[in-house]
DNA sequence: GACTATTGCGCGACAATCGCGCAATAGTGT
DNA sequence: ACACTATTGCGCGATTGTCGCGCAATAGTC
């Protein structure tokens, strides 16, 4: 892990990213972590590792029996936060609502981290109860509607990038699970200006989805539509959704 | 701002604490700080909250224009490690699912983070749209079943704290604003031994709770239900749904 | 009961963090 | 245009907070 900081090495506060680090380290293959483990999984030493613990420990973000620690409910603040300030799920809510409300399915405004889609907004429900699809959520970007938008707009050295060493995970008998059948995916999106995605994360379900630009061109999320598939063509289903959420994207485009 | 911090000084890692209370410095009313601006509102020197941001930058977790600073959504890796890690809501999850399925409405898992009831867990949809509703929102516990019914199982004096000095906001014409109202919810569900409370939050949905707690009787969540209440009176939804609750409530019980 | 792996904790040393104070900049009003 | 105020970035010397070693004690295994 060499990662370049070019920041000068006085405004960098060490105890802070460790931190950081040792809440991270917590996930669902270590719900619980030792001071030992944790110290496996951060890089750090075991003495310092404890001292992070103990520290989280007594501001309420983790809770331990002595021995073992644990994330308590208040993270959940921390990430509270991005929503409670961020203005970009905020000015995209209205327009969710309109186009949940308009195809009766479940609108989404979702941006890229690193490497996945995180879903930030949300407006209506639909059949669909995958637990993936909750604000916060973050899945790999080629499983869904809005991901494959926002990669379809990146640079072909940056796709290559995303692309490179990753593995692809089949979470239905419809999920391209190749490297060319997710760039086709991909170069679909590119050629068509929208993505559309059918049953790649959940059967019988389809995603539309237009990514949204500021005014300087860069991407800030994408717009996207969860809809059932049956009865309905891929084409009808393109003509109902597309020009909302076009209008959505104009909408956007002005707001950022 | 005067703690006890009765832990040994050289256990205490004062940056990640700082950096902390930065990042939960953002929010609603302040969605985007300068370094004067955080560190007034963490009271930190302004030459520490910006040295707190800068790091912040560079790792990830906010971004900058040069003069302000926002979160970016990979603040939610952080909230995200608790969802990932928690046995709490995974164990309540087929449970909820059960029972949302069997009533119609949406099941939630709810825990306590000091003042106010967090939702961990979900399953099933409503029409409530509402956008309380959602993983790791909070709200203020007098509001929703499974805060009261958690509420009802503390002690008078906890229960005291709890209320005093608390501003009762009214979300519907029904909402209880008073102490009064608010105690007498709360006696309800302790004489009861679940909460049932109607239009608090939402007109027209009634939400039904039971306490969970563990076999040392340890109080670690609520488990409730989302109603709409027309064509059905009080007294049957109740019937319908307290059956489930307990089931499930004794199966947590063993499960902790 | 000896073995290994783990833990809590004290200590001395070092470096990382601190906050002052400067100069430069941005924003306001007369 | 000018001073006036409130910012800002950043350098510096001082100190305090963090480091990781190493011990003794404990927990778990064969």
């Amino acid at each position: 892990m060499i990662e370049k900081i070019d920041l000068d090495k006085r405004d960098w506060i060490a105890g802070l990213e460790k931190g950081l680090r040792v809440i991270e380290a917590f996930n669902d293959a270590h719900p619980r972590l030792t001071a030992s483990t944790a110290a496996r999984r951060t890089g750090i030493t075991r003495s310092a590792a404890r001292r992070y613990l103990l520290t989280l420990q007594h501001l309420g973000y983790v809770d331990s029996d002595g021995q073992h620690f644990w994330l308590t409910p208040k993270v959940l603040r921390l990430g509270w936060s991005y929503f409670d300030s961020a203005k970009v799920p905020r000015a995209a809510q209205p327009h969710l609502q309109r186009i949940s409300v308009a195809l009766g399915g479940a609108a989404f405004f979702a941006v890229l981290d690193e490497d996945d889609v995180v879903f930030v907004a949300r407006d209506g429900f639909s059949q669909i109860q995958n637990v993936g699809f909750v604000l916060g959520a973050r899945l790999s970007a080629n499983l869904v509607a809005a991901g494959v938008a926002m990669l379809s707009c990146q640079s072909p050295a940056e796709i290559d990038h995303w692309l490179s060493g990753r593995k692809f995970v089949a979470y239905t008998p419809h999920t391209a699970t190749t490297e060319a059948a997710v760039r086709e995916n991909i170069n679909n999106a590119r050629n068509r200006g929208y993505a559309l995605l059918e049953q790649q994360l959940t059967l019988s379900v389809r995603g539309i989805a237009v990514p949204i630009r500021k005014r300087s061109g860069e991407i800030v999320g994408a717009v996207s539509v969860s809809l059932p598939m049956e009865g309905e063509t891929s084409e009808r289903a393109v003509a109902r959704a597309l020009p909302l959420l076009r209008e959505a994207e104009y909408a956007l485009m002005s707001a950022f």
